[in-house]
DNA sequence: TGATATCGTATTGTATGCGATTATTGAAGA
DNA sequence: TCTTCAATAATCGCATACAATACGATATCA
């Protein structure tokens, strides 16, 4: 139990218990998050709990309404792209940056890491997610840039969330082979062409794994499936 | 006065102003931010106030240390030297954005600014600097990405506390016509040249506002000079 | 029956209080 | 004079208390 009693701990503890929550979709998007019980639950108060709903709400985890209290983030289709724009332009930094320096170790590792990625990708579970997402957090890591690691953890965040939302159900996201070839031109120290293929590799990302133009972000749109499904007929 | 019996927007005008105060140097890097004295201060409680700082702390303008309470950051000249990689990646990122994309309204907004640089950069004032801060902004807001604006922001602002820390004294930041450049070439639609022409334009700022290989991190060094001034002999 | 008003409850926003940790002052000893 | 240590004061971490607001249910009226 890392409960531990050490000051500032504790807060840190709440957050990242509800940042792994909304994560993996035990809390949903969208979902309201009653300050009180969520306290009650973690064994704390109220107070390390708002605590923890503005720094998730900064990050774009939970949506902070006045008066009304804290839900699990719902983004929009255009919050989505924006998110990814931006995630592809702080990976391609990423890439960028890495191109050349990678010490053998860290080539090593990353190679150790797509093997992982392989024999999940039978299984197509959320192992498979995880691994893929874990590949882009060690990129960023690499670079010893912390402010870099920091946006880019943060964007993948909002990236989980969005696919949970926007995503269809079983695609695997990235594509090994497509974290081969980066690991190859990182090592080749091609930064232009590490670059390109981080950037292609995301932009497929998205293509894979979101039905782009379906989903329309009007609640009539929302509900239409729901009011087939019951034989309804709306104009 | 802004005072806003509002709920909410309190703890909002606290973050406001500590984050007011340190880019401004009202508050200096490294000072001590009593929690106690600073919501007397602000008629508020302990409360906001701690809200506030963790917010501040997240975008790396506030230090928390665990049990004894948070200070102005003091970033050491390697996280200085990751913001502004970081910043370089996002504002190519805007640059490449806007190239083509800029309406006549915004193209018009952006050459009244820079005439306006034009003007302040005679008097080399603080006007200046907040000045070629400014369009930087401008430019993040343009592309109509709030992360990207959002990040540009907290970069921007880091920037501020780091040339407040190692910058030369007078340091017209920005030089005007490099951003005039920009203007043209994101008018031309030439997304590779505003790309290029901004990461070299910031790459200008820092060797030219940074005294990069001085101004040591160790405490010896930043009191080197008040120990001379008050006829001192440090080994 | 349907809409609106009103009251009670649940939940949030903010202040305050208590125990714990750290800084500071001053005095005693080397 | 310089160090060491103890007592006090200041400050922090967190929980709780209280006021204000929003939500929901029942009652009232058309």
């Amino acid at each position: 139990m890392t409960d531990s009693r050490q000051p500032g701990l504790r807060a840190q503890s709440v957050y990242r218990a509800l940042r792994r929550a909304i994560i993996e979709q035990a809390l949903k998007p969208g979902m309201k998050l009653p300050e009180d019980s969520i306290g009650e639950q973690l064994g704390v108060s109220r107070t390390l709990v708002r605590e923890a709903f503005g720094r998730l709400a900064v990050e774009g985890l939970v949506e902070l309404k006045p008066n009304r209290g804290a839900s699990v983030a719902y983004p929009t289709l255009e919050e989505a792209r924006d998110v990814f724009d931006v995630r592809r332009g702080l990976e391609r930094l990423v890439a960028e940056n890495l191109a050349g320096r990678l010490t053998a170790a860290q080539a090593a590792e990353l190679e150790d890491h797509v093997r992982q990625e392989d024999k999940a990708h039978g299984q197509d579970g959320p192992e498979s997610i995880r691994l893929a997402g874990e590949f882009h957090i060690k990129l960023a890591e690499m670079t010893g840039n912390a402010l870099l690691l920091r946006y880019v953890q943060e964007v993948s965040s909002r990236c989980s969330l969005i696919l949970a939302i926007y995503g269809r159900p079983h695609s695997s996201e990235c594509a090994v082979s497509e974290h081969r070839q980066l690991i190859e031109a990182l090592r080749a120290g091609d930064g232009a062409r590490a670059a390109h293929l981080m950037d292609h590799h995301l932009q497929a990302v998205v293509t894979r794994a979101l039905l782009t133009p379906r989903a329309e972000r009007d609640i009539r749109d929302l509900l239409a499936p729901y009011a087939l499904s019951e034989g309804l007929n709306p104009p």
